[in-house]
DNA sequence: AGCCTGTCCTGATATAAATCAGAGAATTCC
DNA sequence: GGAATTCTCTGATTTATATCAGGACAGGCT
């Protein structure tokens, strides 16, 4: 049998980077104890569509997507959660069932918190209800900015543009000027991203590919020309 | 010279679905003595992209339109707004400058609350802080929602959500199950909500129409066969 | 009244992107 | 180590949608 995996809140490389930043003292420890640590391989999901929300989901390390899927089962890749990550706030916090799912894409040790420990912490720390408020203002920004792009930007500025978003959320910079970005995506998943067929995007790889846009390694996906794909993304004038 | 316009938080009709549903004694006085009540007109904006968020708005009625535009001049509808709305509070609470504009597209009065009033506020009553993750929980989970439509749903399909939403928001009852869509939206507008060309949703209201779907009464849409349009959204089985 | 201006509508054409079909790589699995 | 599966890539074709161009109608204004 496999030992049970053991992580402390105080030490999470993510935590400060997370909702919890802000925690401290008592809080910290009632938030530490009541957590339960679990490790994830990649396929496995954390919740399904339809699931009612019990709790939420800390990532300590690996990667998740959350994805949604219509009647026709199409489907759309809505965010990509890496450590310091939180998954299923939104839907704990509007009290409905989640409206997305959650699967694992990279290897990691994910903590569960329960609905009744998260808001037994906000109660004692008013802080920490802001700082929700800040994180849910941000992300819903984002996801207005999004929202956006898809209505009126081609799919070519759009992948271009999820570079970009991949650049500030995964990227590793290598030396000269170079970006590594490091998140494993099939070409499938990239068009659930950017709402393409993959076939779509396989040809925008090869075509950014020999405009020197990019570079492709293995698996891997190396950004060579930043200025180069904001000007593709239509970002700025 | 026009006389001040004069309104009750307490007995505005908005207030009670707006965030600010919960308050009650003290808290109701300040935002009501701190508010400031002005009269727009159709056209008029109560803020532009870019600007820096001083506060947030509260309709007492009209209607409003939010909406980014890109480099391009490129428009994109993120959301409408009515009485009992709020708008600018996403800005607010991320500490972040407008990232889209408001403009008025019927005449109403909307109260300006300064971010200190809120902020002010909040302190004293934590349940306000409860209800603005809340709601933006919900609009968050809205917004994801129209991001996975955008993302796979073609534009008939998305015409045909579009008609729903605006259902669920500005719907009024007719005899005979049809239900008026009380709100008057050019057709440049709803192409703007859905992501596509005028002409484009010309030909759907006119298909629309001859299928029986909905009927057009001078300016307003009227709703007639709502499972029928569900079928066209790709909604349920 | 008549003139704008903006919105609505229609048809023709161009283009972006989806779809279909199949062949080679690369992984994973046993 | 080989089989099976999944992923990548390419080309041909179809389809959805944007774009272009022009006309009809309505409401606001002088």
């Amino acid at each position: 049998m496999r030992k049970r995996p053991e992580l402390n809140c105080e030490t999470c490389p993510g935590r400060m980077k997370s909702i919890f930043c802000g925690l401290k003292g008592d809080e910290l420890n009632q938030l530490n104890s009541n957590k339960n640590v679990n490790v994830y391989k990649k396929g496995q999901n954390l919740f399904l569509e339809g699931n009612p929300a019990y709790g939420l989901f800390c990532l300590h390390s690996g990667k998740v997507k959350v994805t949604k899927s219509d009647s026709q089962g199409r489907e759309t890749i809505v965010k990509l959660v890496q450590k310091g990550g939180v998954i299923g706030h939104r839907s704990l916090f509007s009290k409905s069932p989640y409206a997305a799912s959650a699967t694992v894409i990279e290897d990691g040790m994910i903590c569960f918190v329960s609905k009744e420990t998260v808001n037994s912490i906000i109660q004692q720390s008013p802080s920490l209800a802001l700082e929700i408020i800040d994180r849910l203002s941000q992300e819903m920004g984002a996801s207005e900015e999004k929202l956006a792009s898809m209505a009126r930007k081609n799919v070519r500025e759009r992948f271009a543009e999820m570079l970009l978003i991949l650049k500030e959320n995964f990227g590793k910079s290598l030396e000269g000027n170079e970006t590594l970005l490091n998140i494993k995506l099939t070409r499938e998943e990239m068009g659930q991203i950017v709402g393409a067929a993959p076939e779509n995007i396989i040809r925008l790889v090869t075509e950014f590919k020999s405009l020197g846009l990019i570079r492709v390694e293995k698996k891997d996906i190396v950004l060579v020309d930043v200025p180069g794909i904001e000007e593709e993304a239509s970002l700025g004038v």
